[in-house]
DNA sequence: AAACTTGGTTCAATGACCGAACCCATGCCT
DNA sequence: AGGCATGGGTTCGGTCATTGAACCAAGTTT
């Protein structure tokens, strides 16, 4: 009886499309995947960036975790501390985030809210829609894309995770979150 | 009280990522839209193709209108029978959906299910990730794209939808259901 | 020992989703 | 004219997921 019909699956559907979004398509995942890559590894912060509940969060992290996405990983033995790091399967969604994140920008909202850049090569200019750094050419890795706060980002946000995230870091990196 | 809260947003994230997953993130809304894509426009062709609920995909067909991702539009007048096509926004996830679709395929499942090739140049070899043709070089637009069916891809399907998609075919291109 | 931190689990209430049944306007067959 | 079929929905009761708040537990600081 594990095997059939959760009721949440796309159950028709031959497709890779649908297939991709009974793994990554729940409510909150993709946006626990954006906070990784933003470098969010700890329970606490996600809980306190994302304002999701705790249950759901822990249901996420799990799932996330089974299918390969995130990496729980012991970081101290004492007390037991674990963080979230993504994988190389995680890894592969940066195209889908960033293309979500390009289509919304544009269709949905005005200001600029975070804009990507190329950190090696010096560049103020902004990574293309493919990830392509127009200065040197390249499709920069994810590991070299820095991370800038646009001007539509507000200047004093309540919870410190959004707070360390207004300096530009590079995405990946672990957030240092200031101690109380 | 019709704008606040209502529970289905991501209230505390200032991102376009988020903004867009509140517009599209809903269960069943991408898949939608990727068939929309394929060619489907009526609300019949959804409903069995897909299997969704009736009114989830009445739900999902308002909301996408309502966006400005669908154009619903009469196409003839008695019977009266609307059709439902996809508009700039619209046509504008297509490297969302692209993106998805390639990491399902290359971290979920094996057989190719569906590829995608340049219509006009008459190459044989798939588009690259960005919707570019490797023979001609270009950014393929999404109405010169061609959908083909895969191997791993059912050959005989009980909905006259799928079996109107193993022809390959031009992708926004209108079904073409056999009548019964 | 008391209080605090991190990372959870449990619970009742609410909301979303589900499948099945029903509705209604039109067209087609006889 | 009566009957059935088709397209595009709406309504309904039951189930499942999500929510916020409360609770729990291990380890650590004071």
């Amino acid at each position: 009886m594990e095997c059939m019909a959760l009721g949440k699956d796309y159950a028709t559907q031959e497709c890779s499309i649908a297939r991709a979004l009974e793994v990554v398509g729940e409510r909150w995942t993709l946006l626990v995947v954006r906070d990784a890559f933003y470098g969010v590894r700890r329970y606490n912060d996600f809980l306190v960036h994302l304002g999701i509940p705790r249950a759901v969060l822990a249901a996420r992290l799990q799932t996330l975790t089974a299918e390969g996405i995130l990496d729980k990983r012991r970081y101290q033995e004492s007390p037991p501390r674990d963080e979230y790091v993504l994988t190389a399967r995680g890894l592969a969604l940066w195209p889908t985030l960033r293309a979500l994140g390009l289509w919304g920008r544009d269709f949905l909202n005005k200001p600029d809210l975070r804009t990507f850049r190329h950190a090696v090569c010096g560049t103020e200019q902004e990574l293309g829609p493919y990830g392509e750094c127009p200065a040197c050419g390249t499709v920069v890795p994810v590991s070299d894309v820095e991370l800038m706060p646009g001007p539509g980002l507000d200047r004093d946000p309540a919870d410190p995770v959004s707070r360390a995230l207004l300096k530009p870091k590079r995405l990946l990196q672990p957030l240092e979150t200031e101690p109380v």
